[in-house]
RNA sequence: GCGCCCGUAGCUCAGGUGGAUAGAGCAUGGGAUUUCUAAUCCCAGGGUCGCUGGUUCGAGUCCAGCCGGGCGUACCA
């Protein structure tokens, strides 16, 4: 496929907002109005795409915030942009003259037909569909997943482990340097828990026979018997008598923990031991979901580091003693402190997240650390990245450090998704659940899908089950709660993957059915016809791909991209219902067939960047 | 008590660091079909953007104060 690099692809709003800016400097040098140049972004961030397509197809809106300061009326100064706008390089084969400005200093500016017609035959005949290389490409970690492998992943797992996957491809396709690191709980008083209750009533034929079972059994009842909450032993007879016959469990299974900190021969074997029955459990899962990691350490590979961490911040006067712990005092001496060492020893997830963005700096050199983890740990990921950066570690004051929170999944009555008997839901279970619904959705027989065999309709629904569940996930907006339902989510309207799967699939069915070769196609493309508005805004949508990347980048927001995404596939939709494909002749057909092509490729590419699958036939 | 997040249509949700008449889907009502995969498309009704003030050319968006909900708040992660 021809690559003729990022000269070839036009981003139409960043090319604007060039334009924008040579006009507002050349305006702020004539002495137009004073424009300082770290305003420049903020004023070039209020060129965007219109509300409504009466208005064209881009607006600048900053006329009117700076007619103030300038001591003019707004139109005015919109004039003066404009005058200088025509003028920037490389405005006018792109765009259209922008006319007056519009109401009370709206700058609206039109895509020049030749030239979109000429962008979408180029992304025809690219690989990356149009789609520029950012021009600074940064380094990034992307933290994500790190469940507790102690313990079965559950319903919990599943948004920090989608939403890192969609963040770290996009990222990557934008052409960054993206290292993914799942930072599995594998040290903490979880396994303390575990060690307890190896120690006390393990059954062993259960573990031969199933070990992940067993040591899931162990983790929930011996939780329950630290915890000690009497409604929670009331209910559960066996964590009861275990209880009472062990009334100092809790302080116990802290006590396991701090051995295994400290390199007891004991409880280090059985650690290494357990740990390939719980990687195994976990890997599994990633396999079916799609996702892998490039890094895979756990807080285990900290350990060494961190008797040395505490010493030296320590050591530094950044941390001290308190109450038996040793912690560092961000606030002041009302304020709690960032724990850093146990009474009893050992260290805490702070101590292990320090060391870890010292090893990273290190290691890595990142730009930008994004954190994906539970809005519920804002609190914990602020007081370490202000600890981080007074600690002055090499490194340190060059990098983002970002916590990329969510919101709580919720079961349908707003209450955190649980099953009836009040556990949470295991990941697994979810995941089956989603597919044999899926199967149930898309699975009937009828004339569209014949010749479907058994094993396609199972790829299918093994891929809209899924694709359901990460989608409906991806599609809200990350920092709120949300409403887990597989009712919503395997809707075949509206926003979800099914119908954009579907969207895909009508798409493949134009190209087998009309046997067109879409190589011959792609290599032939020299433009498309936009005369019709329907086929216009289909194109210049397809051409804002880049700009929907670039929008999740800016916020770490996925459903930036499944919004658009959903949008596409509506102009699609409203194309293909009124223009004839197939049916067309001559140039219009071979417009029309570029254009398909494109869109499906697109759909495709955007829902793979969300880590979900399509399928040729559903 | 303090801190963070949230409150938008009957329901579930979108609404870049302020922009044009607040948008989708579901549900409700109406229309399009000798189907290029109708799992689609088009149209309609439906709103005090929690409340009250403030900032300004302009506020769902920013500020202050209330009301309501969630979460966190010293040795779990």
């Amino acid at each position: 496929m021809a690559d003729d690099g990022p000269s070839a692809r036009v981003n139409f709003r960043s090319a604007l907002r060039a334009a924008f800016r040579a006009a507002l400097e050349s305006l702020a040098a004539d002495g137009g109005v004073a424009i300082a140049a770290h305003e420049m972004p903020g004023l070039l961030e209020q060129v965007r795409e219109t509300a409504d397509a009466k208005f064209g197809d881009y607006s600048g809106t900053m006329a009117m915030a700076l007619a103030k300061r300038a001591g003019k009326k707004p139109r005015d100064v919109a004039v003066e942009i404009i005058r200088r706008l025509e003028a920037a390089p490389g405005y006018g084969t792109l765009f259209q003259p922008p006319g007056d400005p519009v109401g009370p200093g709206f700058i609206n500016v039109r895509v020049q037909d030749s030239a979109l017609a000429a962008a979408v035959g180029r992304a025809v005949a690219d690989e990356r569909l149009g789609v520029a290389l950012v021009v600074k490409p940064r380094t990034v970690v992307v933290d994500f997943s790190s469940p507790n492998v102690a313990k079965p992943m559950h319903v919990g797992h599943i948004r920090s482990t989608v939403i890192g996957d969609a963040i770290a491809r996009i990222l990557r396709f934008r052409g960054h340097h993206v290292i993914t690191d799942n930072h599995l709980g594998d040290w903490g008083t979880q396994f303390g828990m575990i060690l307890w209750g190896w120690k006390h009533c393990r059954d062993d034929a259960a573990f031969a026979a199933d070990p992940t079972a067993e040591l899931g059994r162990l983790y929930r009842l011996v939780r329950k018997v630290a915890d000690a909450k009497p409604e929670e032993l009331a209910a559960d007879p066996a964590a009861g008598a275990l209880a009472a016959q062990h009334p100092a469990a809790g302080s116990e299974v802290l006590a396991e923990t701090a051995k295994l900190h400290e390199g007891d021969p004991e409880n280090r074997a059985l650690w290494e031991r357990f740990m390939p029955v719980c990687r195994g459990e976990i890997d599994r899962i990633y396999r079916r979901l799609h996702v892998t990691f490039d890094h895979t350490l756990g807080e285990s590979f900290f350990q060494p580091l961190l008797a040395a961490t505490v010493d030296d911040l320590v050591a530094k006067g950044l941390a001290r003693e308190s109450r038996g712990a040793i912690g560092i005092f961000l606030g002041g001496e009302d304020d709690p402190p960032l724990l850093i060492r146990k009474a009893d020893g050992a260290f805490l997830y702070a101590t292990t997240d320090l060391a870890t963005i010292q090893w990273r700096l290190e290691h890595w050199k990142p730009d930008r650390m994004l954190y994906v983890v539970d809005h519920r740990q804002s609190q914990h990921f602020e007081q370490v990245f202000e600890a981080a950066r007074r600690w002055g570690v090499d490194g340190v004051a060059d990098v983002d450090l970002v916590h990329v929170a969510f919101g709580t999944v919720l079961g349908e009555d707003g209450k955190p998704f649980k099953t009836r008997a009040g556990d949470t839901v295991g990941l697994e279970a979810l995941l089956d659940e989603g597919v044999d619904r899926a199967a149930a959705v898309v699975g009937t027989d009828d004339e569209g899908r014949a010749g479907m065999t058994a094993e396609d309709r199972r790829h299918v629904a093994e891929t809209v089950g899924i694709g359901a569940i990460k989608y409906a996930d991806l599609s809200q907006n990350r920092t709120t709660d949300y409403v887990f339902s597989f009712d919503k989510m395997l809707q075949l309207t509206g926003n979800t993957a099914a119908y954009m799967q579907y969207a895909v699939a009508r798409v493949e069915g134009i190209f087998t059915k009309g046997a067109v070769d879409r190589g011959q196609l792609r290599r032939d493309c020299r433009g498309v016809l936009v005369s019709d508005p329907k086929e216009r805004a289909l194109a210049l949508e397809l051409l804002r791909f880049g700009e929907a990347l670039e929008d999740v980048e800016a916020d770490s927001r996925p459903n930036v991209l499944t919004a658009w995404l959903y949008d596409l596939a509506g102009c699609y939709s409203t194309f293909y219902d009124a223009l004839p494909v197939l049916k067309a002749e001559g140039a219009d057909r071979d417009s029309r067939l570029a254009v398909c092509d494109l869109t499906g490729r697109v759909l495709r590419r955007g829902l793979e960047l969300l880590g979900i699958g399509t399928v040729e036939k559903m």
